[in-house]
DNA sequence: ATGGATGCAAAGCGTTTGCATACAG
DNA sequence: CTGTATGCAAACGCTTTGCATCCAT
């Protein structure tokens, strides 16, 4: 892909909402946008935080005020699918489940993962990838992306014990 | 950790061998090396090679020449000892099942993973390790380890296609 | 002796799937 | 209309666990 490429993608993914663009991305595939995946694209993008499936079904799996209730079935069935076109991406497991977040209009970056409370923070930084690039090219190896986890101790749990602290420790 | 306290952890590790180490690290939680535990060890470090649970599981759980065999949920329970203890570590997710590898007596290194055909290369970049260290500094996080793996295609499955690749592509 | 370890089989748990029914295009 | 998609519940596949028995120390 060349530069001007970039640029479009760059200036279409921050123009087209995920909701639009997962249409596109069915639409190529002669699949539909069905209300439940509309609602579940949503209920993902309304807010930039990561999550996991099951958050997402009981969220949607009891009556809702607004788009109606979606089945387990068709939430997995569509995370599967939101990831495929590329608006979601599994971070990390975190508890035997996978961690997803957006890939869609959001800038490239890593987490750290707290091993004491199993936070995830964000970082970002271009070095990283740059030395990936040129390591991949080095090895004949045809980069897509990577998965990088950061395991240690967060700043707020490396911090002297507090009373709240103790607490969460003792559980 | 100091250099000097790393020269020595490094002639360690080399001199002590994995059942050594196993049996030291069970030895200061009032555990038992047995010799259902020293089996599996022998059998994971016999060679350097990534694998995962159920590869050990069916080696060791048919009647063997040598070792005894061993129980599907020995095995599971010790690989997490194995964990625990710094000889194994998990690399990545293949199949929904984790994969491991030895982590002790062998150098960091990180890990290219091939889309097409899942083939794990491992590849040795000091540069990582130090950008991450100081990601990790400026954010107050205390790093402890880090686990990165580049996607993409390996440069067998990116050459052009022959008769063999072909075949599986078809798949 | 005796508290930890094993083996077996059953249970757990996240995820997937078969099938009848319900829609989007 | 017609091929997709949904919901439900059952099936799956990896991993964990309860319990009676066994063994390393």
């Amino acid at each position: 892909m060349n530069d001007s490429a970039v640029k479009d993608l760059e200036r279409h993914e921050v123009t087209v909402s995920p909701v639009e663009k997962f249409r596109e991305y069915l639409g190529t595939r002669g699949k539909r946008l069905t209300q439940e995946r509309e609602t579940i694209v949503r209920e993902i993008f309304a807010e930039h935080e990561h999550f996991d499936s099951d958050q997402i079904v009981s969220r949607l799996t009891q009556p809702r005020r607004d788009g109606g209730r979606v089945s387990r079935a068709t939430v997995y069935r569509t995370l599967s699918q939101l990831e495929e076109a590329g608006l979601i991406r599994k971070v990390a497991r975190s508890n035997d489940r996978e961690v997803y977040e957006h890939d869609y209009g959001y800038p490239q970056h890593d987490h750290f993962i707290c091993e004491k409370c199993q936070e995830l923070v964000e970082f970002r930084n271009d070095e990283i990838s740059a030395v990936l690039e040129r390591v991949a090219a080095e090895h004949g190896f045809r980069m897509s992306g990577h998965r990088l986890e950061v395991h240690g101790i967060c700043s707020a749990c490396a911090k002297p014990p507090t009373r709240r602290h103790r607490k969460l420790d003792m559980i």
